[in-house]
DNA sequence: TTTAGTATGTGATAAATGTTACTATCATTT
DNA sequence: AAATGATAGTAACATTTATCACATACTAAA
């Protein structure tokens, strides 16, 4: 277990890495299940140590905007959010490949912030990286049309899987972006006439 | 300047309020001013002790896209966070009522989160609570149409002014929600007809 | 009081997006 | 091979939002 932690944050001290072995459950799961629900009572910070985790908002009437990636090396912000706050979660979080995660009991991150100073340093730096990314997501949607948000969520994918083949269907993709399938259909096929993708069945081919 | 400090953040220790004293300066600014502009270099951390300060999100264009509001007692998070990685801001801050703000050198706000307890908790409340109030202007532009967004945005007017009468045009309101002057009237018509507020030349009453 | 500037109301039209409906294609299961 | 279900293309239409044009009303300055 302590290889795959100090693999995967570096920065974490050797006091700090004994601290989590003792006191943290790894969980595994699959593509496909969702890890955490908004409205429900957040217990743990998790830590991702392998697969890849996507973040949505969700409204009230079940639709679901998604946000952001986490992967490998990273913390969810919302859980150390709620964590303190004793609040029900703010958003989703839903496994998209394969994911082997780290769970810390609330009380502990509180009490290491303190104790461990390479804690408390991932802790500030992961609140800032996750505003400064929702930050990024409020310009998409506030500034652009349709367009270009469908552009801008391609790019994601794009550097988040570092391929140009996005596997994913336009249905999906419209769920995640809060508009209709079509609407994606359509815009797609005019990125294709423009040269900038190549479509094939639940699969986006980003040229250049 | 002791009192004023204890009065707006009535958490911070007797030492800390002492550390400010010493270092931080205390600066005035009128209504219309603009305190951040997007892009600057940020060297301080602004804590407000008086007056109102709309935040905004900036495009390219000069677009500006209203956030959230900061009052007495609070602290600009951006300020925090471009702060620690010496970047450029990413947001702008207008005056809205005339203000006075604590300046606090960046290097100090890292150095006190070691030596101050109550400054790390309250950086740490911070970045939380704005944090989540992004979140729900995420929500309202991801899932509402401008109708709703229009009542959302006049709510949060009310509330933080403790005024059922808002003094704004509708061109301002109209550049705050990134839309046009005659989408806004229209939609405020539509409001009055609907009984749920009366307008004014400068000035939106709301009704309950 | 006249004038100029600002704010608001509103019609006409365009463009973007959302909705409905239907077809065709592809992949998997039977 | 046939049936089934998911995916994608697309036309037609509704609704929302954006843009242009202009009239009217109010306010403050000259």
């Amino acid at each position: 277990m302590k290889n795959i932690i100090k693999d995967n944050f570096p920065n974490f001290n050797q006091l700090l890495i004994e601290d989590i072995e003792k006191n943290a459950t790894i969980k595994d799961f699959n593509a496909g299940e969702v890890l955490i629900r908004s409205g429900q009572y957040i217990k743990n910070t998790v830590l991702v140590l392998k697969g890849k985790i996507k973040i949505y908002r969700e409204d009230d009437d079940g639709n679901e905007f998604f946000m952001y990636y986490l992967q490998p090396g990273q913390a969810c912000a919302i859980s150390m959010i709620c964590a303190t706050k004793n609040e029900t979660s703010a958003i989703m979080a839903k496994v998209v490949e394969d994911a082997e995660v780290l769970m810390l009991p609330l009380p502990l991150m509180e009490k290491w912030m303190a104790q461990h100073r390479s804690w408390y340093e991932f802790v500030i730096e992961t609140y800032r990286n996750r505003f400064e990314e929702v930050l990024e997501v409020v310009d998409s949607i506030a500034f652009k049309a349709m367009d270009e948000r469908l552009v801008y969520y391609l790019n994601k994918h794009k550097e988040v899987n570092k391929s140009k083949d996005i596997k994913i269907s336009h249905q999906e993709i419209a769920n995640e972006l809060n508009t209709s399938r079509e609407v994606i259909s359509r815009l797609l096929k005019k990125m294709e006439q423009q040269g900038l993708v190549n479509l094939h069945r639940n699969h986006i081919e980003l040229i250049k």
